[in-house]
DNA sequence: AATTAATCGAGACGGTACGTCGGGTCTTATG
DNA sequence: CATAAGACCCGACGTACCGTCTCGATTAATT
């Protein structure tokens, strides 16, 4: 999400290992996968990573952090695809979110922006990434689209976007378990009739 | 949401204590909002309701089922009003959406929801139980403006409801903290925008 | 050493599970006793003792307490015996302290005790304990001296015991290893001497 | 206690820091003194003697070792004193004895021995190290006396010596805390009873 | 002068134990 | 019977220390 390493290295003592933050990360959303938040633990994520105890909280205080920043620094981005239409545009970007929620780590995300936005103190800016990752994604779309004149200038991009991103996370926000394995068919089906909503209105 | 408690009592020993199932419901969402799920304990729940763990867990039986239970008891319907025009029934429904995320129950309900559906096995019917909450109310205000003639009969009812509700997510989904507190006007702003947009569309 | 059983029980909850001290106990000190103090670990002893962690904090705040109760409670006490003559008396306590100090248990109290007497603060009253311990064999053995007339009155009672006990203490101290594990006989032997030298001196 | 520096010193590397070894001692005693065994610990020391962990175990293997070490670098000799009698040279040698005894870095050589004693596998030999250290001191006042004729052919010396030595034990064993700072007279009156006791005996 | 080799400080490493805390169960005495 | 109190077993938490390791920087003796 953002790129933590510094730049200069004037470390005194032993570098830090190599590999390891992306070994631990890998485990760590690995075991999140497998077990859920209940059943994700600190000791067996750095005994997944071969890696010590230490050395995970020497890089992030606790459980929370960790799994945060895992969660930031893999959950792809929202791509974005340019088919040529507006309306293909929308259609590969809603089909692209509806992959990502699907994922547990996308799905993760989510959760931990929803957790975040409502927390007493905010975590970390988890919630602002989160936000400028789904706005990145549709600016693009809306920019092509302007330019090739399938938009008109008073569309409210901002109600466009959170009403598509919206409804996407309506309907996977009703599916849970196994149902959660949409075929791409159904996931074309599924953004179809969302565009077509979104394009005409209910008017 | 339901009517938790069953039929008869005819109990042979001592009744049960009359407003302890009150009692730890408030606390349960006390301590859920002042700690979140994290710093959300059974023994906080039963030491702040005066109520031994033990009356606790013969109520439920575990943690997620008593939470559940508590947000399920106090988070208040998203009512729907007769305006008088499909409009103004779904703007006075997106607005009361808006007031019930806003409040950290009713946020809450969303963010059990998101683990639910995310959850290896679902936690409990939670999903189901919210999806239905959320239909309810859209369903009655589609009924109403078939009714009143506002409302053709090709339109894509639960598009509609997805990009409603879902927009007002993603709208507060970008809150966190002190902006989270939303006058009266500025979700009747927000809701305007909204209304307008699904009714109309981009094209 | 001491009783540390209160005299009533008015205990609301569920009350401490019976064995446990007990088994607690001989679990510290066999684990003591087969890894010494570097290789005593809390989570050890609980597992041997068939007992969670927290029972053993519940009763003992760390591992020090525990070690310490332990050996309070488990170790012996240097019984004297009547033999009908002070020598004889005296013989047999010295041998009573030798077989007490070759015990792993019994040297554990020194060990504690000398822990005790130079730390900063003192280790609960382990010292003055052993200390009475120490005396109270004594004070018997010259009180039936006396009652039979082999002791004159003018007698230094503290500075025998200290020069009978401390004499066998240096012994033992000598002795490491597999050269602690002494015959009877080597122990009557050694016995015999310091007998003859505090009872005649050097003069 | 012994000389730890060997001979020549042709090294090809940089040098071994000069006062490392004397800061390192100095910072482990002062920490022992502090702290006690438990709270003992390799980086307090490092970090107090300004030294690198690695200097640290460069010269000593472990824990054990460097306290070892230290305690019998520091650890001063009882030393005897020629006072032209034998009952003089006694109570020269258990006055020192006694002053080495509550001087906590004397206090650690015996803890130290008598963890020595009672391990599983010997600590280094410092069992036989101290008590050539003690038997040392003693010998050199027999040797004295015989050569004066204040002492009999037939004297247990062995056991005048373990009674002198293991009667101060005892009594600084009954001490802790604040109680262990003796002033000289006291150390002396002490001193005197003991002498005379195991100069003449209980008879 | 360049090379070599030992040591230094700093501090991260994989482990392991600490003492704490919470979950969910169980056992008592008291309604 | 239900309750409150609270002990039970379990296992994860986050911390601290052990003894090892890997750096870059010194510091001589050897080339």
């Amino acid at each position: 999400m953002a790129s933590p390493e510094p730049l200069a290295r004037k470390a005194r003592g032993r570098p830090r290992k190599a590999g390891a933050e992306e070994r631990i990360f890998d485990a760590a959303l690995e075991e999140y996968g497998e077990r859920g938040w209940a059943g994700f633990t600190m000791d067996a994520v750095a005994r997944r990573a071969g890696v010590g105890k230490s050395t995970v909280y020497l890089r992030w205080q606790d459980k929370d952090s960790l799994l945060t920043a895992a969660v930031g620094a893999r959950s792809g981005v929202i791509e974005d695809v340019d088919t040529g239409s507006f309306r293909g545009d929308l259609e590969g970007l809603a089909g692209n979110l509806f992959r990502y929620l699907l994922d547990p780590i996308g799905w993760a995300t989510l959760r931990i922006s929803v957790d975040a936005a409502g927390a007493p103190e905010p975590l970390g800016r988890f919630t602002d990434a989160v936000t400028e990752l789904h706005h990145s994604g549709a600016s693009v779309i809306f920019a092509r689209g302007a330019a090739r004149g399938d938009l008109g200038p008073d569309v409210r991009k901002d109600a466009l976007a959170d009403c598509l991103y919206g409804a996407v996370i309506m309907q996977t926000l009703g599916l849970s378990g196994d149902s959660r394995r949409l075929s791409d068919e159904d996931i074309a089906e599924r953004v179809r009739v969302l565009v077509d909503f979104v394009l005409c209105g209910a008017g």
